[in-house]
DNA sequence: CCAACCTTGACACGATCGTGGTAAGGTTGT
DNA sequence: ACAACCTTACCACGATCGTGTCAAGGTTGG
């Protein structure tokens, strides 16, 4: 059986191995198993478990945010789908030119309408 | 003073206003002020916050999730970091040539230390 | 001037995150 | 065979997230 049991692993690493077990869950490091189901690390593994407590440490992120990065990374529809939503900037207000505002005095929610009507339908 | 205020903004797109505020917080939507202080949204402003809703929704995002992908697409040296931490993907043990492992019969700790060694030492 | 907005800040509260522990049961090495 | 490990599945608990509401004060428009 070679490869670090969970444990092994958690001394080496400074993880503990509750959270091991969770890293694994979020995605983000999966150890393969032995023939009885015990993870076993490789020094692959061991590697990133190091290099990510760095990783989260020097950027102030959570495993989420490492974990929601790898899904980016795998499902290209999705990375596509936020990074065209991402990509629609704030425009600045005077690429719209402002047109015709508050023409109307009617009842509050009429003016409403008519204004996201306006806008929308720019 | 063009542009809808916040309540309006709210009651277009279906976010609470509350929620509009949190968003902002979050670094995904800011409107433009008034001299005054004022939240102005614009028609960007509301088709991103609609587009939005339909982003979370559609791929079970949260707003820290998007606030996440911004900051990564803001951040070159945060994105490069994470990105080469993922791209160290987990190998296929096969790529790691079982090398002489448990050779020695020593105290668990020393044992341990050795197994890290080599590992690390690849 | 006054009602109806807007602002920021705070308290609240259920849901999820990050983490630890414990229980019930299988595996391993001596 | 037995101690010392491993597994999954829970309960717990403070911290943060998502959201509402309220307070104290400024702005706006008729």
């Amino acid at each position: 059986m070679d490869g670090l049991t969970i444990n092994e692993a958690a001394e080496t690493t400074g993880w503990s191995s509750r959270m091991l077990r969770y890293i694994e869950r979020e995605g983000l490091i999966a150890p393969r198993r032995s023939p009885s189901g015990y993870r076993l690390y490789g020094a692959e593994e061991l590697q990133r478990l190091r290099t990510l407590r760095e990783l989260l440490d020097a950027h102030d992120l959570s495993l989420g945010d490492v974990g929601f990065a790898s899904r980016l990374d795998r499902d290209e529809e999705l990375h596509t789908a936020v990074e065209s939503w991402l990509q629609a900037r704030p425009s600045r207000p005077d690429d719209v030119p402002a047109s015709d505002w508050l023409r109307f005095e009617q009842d509050k929610h009429e003016r409403l309408l008519a204004k996201a009507g306006e806008l929308t339908a720019t």
